[in-house]
DNA sequence: ACTTTAATGATAATGATTATTAATTAGTAA
DNA sequence: TTACTAATTAATAATCATTATCATTAAAGT
């Protein structure tokens, strides 16, 4: 059960992909990662990009989930939960780790390791609960 | 805030997909439903049956989720939750309504109405626990 | 500086899902 | 029963986010 350790190498591709995450508070897809870093690498591919991105949340490094058939990216990878407007799609974040707890301590499923928990609200944002 | 009624129809296809999710515990996504209701209806393609789907996922008759880059259904619309192991993917239910009961409930989002919870545990199945 | 091999850039390929459109048909009313 | 209307279908093409391929480049250790 030794697992090979394969060893990263922090490109500037990769160190400004996580600088970019790390400064943004939105939940950015593949492509937004990639107009906002090409700016500064401006031969950087969409690939590397993805390659990037799949690296870092196999490390637990970043956060990804899936929403309207497009990978979201989370730079901040402690225990928060997301609301998402089932009309608008605007993702937020709500900050309480209580709930996360709550559900990971009272999980009975003996079959089953579970090492987190994803918490996804869907409702309707502000601006379209009234429509 | 009068949302015209779409009148639908109960054609033999949405019928049987219907009776289809009701009858399995899985969570199958359109390909996997496409393949067992075209054994009744042969004629059936994979558009009417992901057509369908929608349908019926926007009425709130069935379940649905996204998991590597699939749409998953579900046609057991109570309140329960989900483990998928992140080696083989399999997914598997967890009836524990108060787990979502106390997410729902101890939400603090002023500028979000929410109306359910996705809850999904991530970790290892017993069969790739121990690898 | 030299070596090893992870990572990149360029590009093609994949594959789940959606759009289009003419033809059917469920549900309703005459 | 028959006719009517619009929802739905089958067939098919198109979309597009993501992944694979591969020759080349460049981290990081020696």
């Amino acid at each position: 059960m030794i697992k090979k350790q394969v060893k990263t190498r922090n490109t500037i591709q990769r160190i400004k992909i996580m600088k970019y995450l790390k400064s943004v508070k939105t939940h950015p897809t593949a492509e937004m990662v990639y107009n906002a870093v090409v700016k500064e690498i401006p031969s950087i591919t969409l690939a590397t990009v993805y390659r990037n991105l799949h690296n870092l949340a196999n490390k637990g490094k970043i956060l990804m989930f899936e929403f309207n058939k497009e990978y979201h990216f989370d730079g901040d990878t402690c225990n928060h939960q997301h609301c998402i407007c089932k009309k608008c799609g605007k993702i937020t974040d709500v900050f309480q780790e209580e709930i996360s707890k709550y559900a990971l301590s009272k999980l009975r499923a003996d079959n089953f390791d579970a090492k987190c928990v994803t918490i996804i609200f869907n409702g309707f944002c502000r601006k379209c609960s009234g429509v």
